[in-house]
DNA sequence: CGAGTAATAATTATCGATAATCGAAAAGAT
DNA sequence: ATCTTTTCGATTATCGATAATTATTACTCG
């Protein structure tokens, strides 16, 4: 792998540190994102943060209030279910759209299958969901349409918060074992079986969520 | 209604500033946006400008290089079918989360099927065009699902470009005649069937637009 | 004591100027 | 003549400072 000379603008910096620090909980839903401090902080000035920040906003990542400020996104219950519902759509239609079933698809989709179930017998939420998530993304990958991609993708943030509450309320086993099932289907080349599948997977897990109040 | 003082930052005037411009064709697919240029002749200086043109970006209607500059965006074909086959993915999905068929949306359909034949009439592209595409938002809007109309609403760029063009080869007529059987179905309750006719409206969009070469 | 109002502090929004970067044209080398 | 290097103009990216706005506190008057 070629390291080529690194030039990256100091609003992307800036972007990454924030990403960063969400994931890592030093930024968490709700606290406040003030440009002057970022800014102070990292030694620079306040322009590129301020638009670091912009940037986080159309992710969805932060919320923006004119001449009040930033914070971190806080999703609601509603928020999060719209998003599960949309991303339904995306993969149901994705796998309708697969021209033909590629060998690469299956592949990977069993190497996925495969980190999911050692993250089982482990009971790493974090291991499982990240695998659980290319499993999802390597299907819609696999329809060749870049649009339908992005738009998957920028659901990322609210599924990953009903994903995590989800797998720790219902057993990582039963969550396993609602996808190789699909991917039988796909290696049978049965897209239609696939998608039932898939929307059964997740009406079920529509249900756990719903009966987590 | 009431006409409270309105307060708008610069970077949202220069937004819609541009946006018209752009809906007037002063500013065509292709064309530089210079932020000292525009900040000139608006009077202000180039901060709100260049935040401006990087909301337009997220819009997907600018393309921006780094350190070169924006450019009001030219969607290529593919472009063009992917956010088709999305805006599809979600009308579809979207009609099979309508809990129940409202009378309001019926109603609504029925409104936009009567401007669109009306413009069919006077053969008024534009008019045709603005129905159609509220007909189709209000079937999203229907499903009460705030995050899937504004994916849906994402993809209005695009989907424009494709609307024209097919419009100005296929005769609104034959258009126009793949809308009542879908209002009917509404209408019967039977979303099934609604979602069945919708698909077909698609399928038979898209292989117009397969022509057009 | 309490409602309304003025002063204040904190923060964003905007500005004008400068630095960094890119693309094209000019100059030089082979 | 062609390719590379240098220079230059144009434009974006960043900076530090100021204006505008909001939220908070302190204050006045009944």
């Amino acid at each position: 792998m070629k390291k080529v000379v690194v030039r990256q603008s100091l609003k992307d910096q800036v972007k990454s540190i924030l990403i960063d620090r969400m994931i890592e909980g030093e930024l968490a839903p709700g606290d406040r994102i003030k440009e002057l401090q970022v800014a102070k902080e990292l030694g620079t000035s306040q322009a590129p943060v301020r638009e670091a920040i912009r940037c986080l906003e159309t992710l969805g990542y932060v919320e923006h209030i004119p001449h009040v400020g930033a914070m971190v996104k806080t999703f609601n219950r509603s928020e999060i279910e719209e998003a599960y519902q949309v991303r339904e759509a995306l993969e149901l239609h994705s796998t309708a759209l697969i021209p033909k079933v590629q060998n690469e698809l299956v592949k990977e989709l069993d190497e996925q299958l495969a980190l999911m179930h050692s993250a089982t017998k482990e009971n790493n939420i974090r291991l499982f969901t990240q695998a659980d998530n290319e499993f999802h993304r390597a299907i819609v990958a696999s329809c060749q349409n870049e649009t339908m991609l992005a738009t998957w993708e920028s659901l990322k943030m609210q599924v990953q918060v009903i994903a995590t509450l989800v797998k720790a309320s219902m057993p990582l086993d039963k969550i396993y074992l609602l996808h190789p099932p699909i991917v039988d289907a796909f290696k049978t080349k049965s897209k239609e079986r696939a998608s039932l599948l898939l929307k059964g997977h997740y009406t079920i897990l529509s249900s756990y969520w719903e009966n987590l109040k």
